[in-house]
DNA sequence: ACCTGAACACCGTTCAAGT
DNA sequence: ACCTGAACACCGTTCAAGT
């Protein structure tokens, strides 16, 4: 009962093929995402840009996947939530991060979780500047532990991840607590 | 008085000019970099075996570039110069970092700089699944501020670098002295 | 509005041939 | 031992043409 005309494809149908791919292959080409999807590779012009176009896509599918705290949490608490659904997310798609590493980030999901984060550490008293290297660090950190979560031992890399999130978030309280702000 | 049949090409020298092309260009090309040192493309295949091994090769030319602290050094110093000799090795060449992410490492020079990690921790009494997550907080850590450390503000970047460094410091430094081993 | 198919200017790699 | 040049099987993207 397929209405005529009804179209075979969507720039988030693309992005979720694209996604089944790269989870498979580590990678994608046009030629193989447009023949996973029953179509000539031309075809997929007429909703996407260009290649780096569905890159970010699946950036934007992959993040917004993780659930956020609501407003009234403990600021290091929601670091923590951040940071452990974040890691969920991305450790579900390993092969994506280095993808997404060559990419500066456009997706508007990813840039909102990272004004989240920015206010939180605002309330825990940090700067501009300190925050801006936290975060730094922390979603470096992130990356890192889902590539190693994501492509090792699932459940060892998840309880480094954990240790190394409470080293974390601890020099980060301890740095609040001696509210000394950034040099 | 150059002597008959001296090679026009060699591993080493194709590493430099590839990493040339890369600080320059963010990529390089097979047929590009043959051009850039005066040479038809298949030439190349006489000294490297494919393009992902001139990578492993830029990232050994990268990281051979740091100074390695003496053994007598205090553990905490010694993650902190390795850290800081680190970026700025990196900062140096900050569009080969995503090059160096999609690649597994494979180069030795890297490989002994992470067991000097692993032994300073040692020293500070980490535990091996305590040290691993160490390691990849600051390897992470690193990597992603020589990318903002290279391509934007410098000097600022530098000052986020070095406030964030001492975070993860402190936090290792308070680690070792709960002398709690990793759960 | 959307898909097709042919076409373009590339790419990484191989290999016989030369010196 | 090392470089050449032609060749191979690709790749991302465009565009006129169809419906």
């Amino acid at each position: 009962m397929a209405r005529p005309g009804a179209p075979k494809l969507s720039a988030c149908a693309i992005a979720a093929a694209a996604l089944e791919l790269v989870d498979a292959h580590g990678g994608f080409t046009i030629p193989a995402l447009a023949r996973a999807m029953g179509v000539g590779p031309s075809s997929l012009y007429n909703h996407v840009a260009s290649k780096s176009d569905i890159i970010e896509l699946m950036r934007g599918e992959a993040m917004g996947e993780i659930g956020l705290p609501g407003p009234g949490t403990d600021w290091v608490d929601t670091l923590r939530r951040i940071a452990t659904g974040y890691l969920r997310s991305y450790a579900r798609h390993p092969r994506l991060i280095p993808l997404l590493t060559a990419h500066t980030v456009r997706d508007a999901a990813t840039l909102q979780v990272c004004e989240l984060l920015a206010d939180a550490l605002a309330a825990g008293g940090f700067g501009a500047e300190a925050s801006l290297a936290a975060i730094t660090v922390l979603d470096s950190f992130v990356l890192g532990s889902a590539l190693e979560a994501g492509l090792g031992s699932g459940d060892r890399a998840q309880r480094t991840f954990e240790y190394g999130l409470e080293i974390l978030l601890a020099g980060f309280a301890l740095q609040a607590a001696a509210k000394a702000p950034a040099p």
